[in-house]
DNA sequence: TCGTTATTTTAGCGTTTGCTTAAATGATAA
DNA sequence: TTATCATTTAAGCAAACGCTAAAATAACGA
């Protein structure tokens, strides 16, 4: 496995700039990466967007609105559960969950975005 | 398959309105998914923002900032230039990649966030 | 207690991902 | 032309994903 390219007029400098940037930023590149992974789901996102515009919804009702099995989406709240994307609380028989408050401000461009419709423009 | 689930104190009409919603939405669901999905891998992400603080780079350098071969990182480019995440521009022997304007746009909340190494401020 | 309701967990499956190695382009310089 | 450099593509594989169906919890009410 050859991992180092040495092209002639390669910048030294750049490189290492580059490397010393991904080394110091190494825990922010894993936290990001695995919060824009999860919400990088089709179902996902239109939980994590149904829960910012109802502000909270049950296993059981996102399942009826999104067409799939209460257990999958019971698997998909467990990720985001376990990532601190949303949290659980319950009421009488019911388990409702909501954004927290660190995600719901984090993705708000992108819910705002898709509140819009406006997607599309970006192009 | 049981995908609906009669809850005895379900809000009907939020389910309704839900569900108008993820219809009249989908579109836009999808392509912001597909983009989050893109950014939402531990090496792309760190692709991303590379050529966010350098404007440009090219895959020989990539490969060798971030460890891993040429190939891998062609393929991921390959991904990102597929979605116009990224677009690629030849000088002599060498192309280079950059940031398309719209998703630089996009994604700056993040790169700022980044940048700061405030990701763990969110909690 | 026994059902019933709401949810989670487990098992299993087909598909997709991300990587490596090796082969294939493409383009430049001798 | 041939050789070399930069990059892409193809093949193959282990691991992860997302779903369903079925079993397991958990908690409430008759």
């Amino acid at each position: 496995m050859k991992i180092t390219c040495i092209r002639e007029e390669a910048d030294e400098s750049q490189i290492k700039r580059c490397k010393e940037r991904v080394t110091e930023l190494s825990g922010s590149f894993d936290e990001l990466s695995q919060g824009l992974e999860l919400a990088g789901n089709n179902v996902r996102l239109k939980i994590l967007f149904l829960l910012y515009e109802e502000q909270r919804l049950c296993v059981c009702d996102m399942s009826d609105v999104l067409g799939i099995t209460v257990s999958a989406v019971s698997q998909h709240l467990r990720k985001l559960k376990d990532r601190d994307l949303i949290k659980p609380r319950k009421e009488g028989k019911t388990i409702f969950y909501s954004l927290t408050p660190q995600y719901e401000q984090l993705l708000r461009p992108f819910f705002k975005l898709l509140e819009g419709n406006k997607i599309f423009e970006l192009a």
